[in-house]
DNA sequence: ACTTTGATGAACCATGTGGTTCACTATTGC
DNA sequence: GCAATAGTGAACCACATGGTTCATCAAAGT
């Protein structure tokens, strides 16, 4: 699982977003952080294949990490999380300019109408 | 370029948004409806790819389309957009709430310290 | 010192993804 | 009716993804 050929930091947030076990990880650590394995138990996949959900999760940003020991703790991390918001806030301003933009032409052809 | 065996919508919807391409439609049909054709010129893509592109869009339901003659109409959609906006906006207030935690547990230390 | 435990790395596998080309269908314009 | 135009479908390609297993490393526990 690679550093990925991503452009912009937001391909890298969204793509970790469209898994649900990596959202089922960040609304767990919404509960407080946990080890690689104690994340990995409860989504019923391997340790390894954890670690690299995890890693996806850090390099979109979306996580922060540290060793501690033996163990690695995981806790949310929300840098990323506001760019993908941002972005989708921007798209809703468009869609709602072009819903504007028919209304307007609705009413346009109402008047034309009668 | 198939259906895929997305679980949630939401995985459909991150998943759509996690591309350059994709969002520069999004962008594109910001300032009105366009063909397919006209939006895979400035995409640099062939038709076909852009295509399949759409077809992402709207069964993510974030772009809606309608055949008119030999042309293919598509423009914003939004419905599932709104979704994922609702699922960041749920993890930011876990995040939040991690903060306080945290905050509260400084305090707590700071109290204790002394 | 030895064993257990938590995590990592490498190799592997099946399937998905973003793109292409080529052949085809269907609408439009003359 | 015929030629040009817009899009679709199928096959293909290189590479990413989500998962596994097995071997290894490093920290703890005894």
């Amino acid at each position: 699982m690679n550093h990925m050929v991503h452009q912009s930091p937001l391909d890298e947030a969204f793509a970790a977003l469209s898994d649900p076990t990596r959202r089922g990880i960040l609304t767990q650590l919404g509960d407080g952080p946990a080890t690689v394995g104690e994340l990995a138990q409860p989504a019923g996949i391997t340790v390894t294949g954890m670690a690299k959900h995890v890693r996806v999760l850090e390099n979109a940003g979306l996580v922060v990490t540290e060793k501690i020991g033996r163990t690695r703790q995981c806790r949310l991390g929300a840098e990323r999380l506001d760019d993908a918001m941002a972005w989708i806030s921007f798209y809703q301003r468009l869609w709602e300019r072009r819903l504007d933009g028919l209304d307007a032409y609705f009413t346009l052809q109402k008047g034309h109408e009668k």
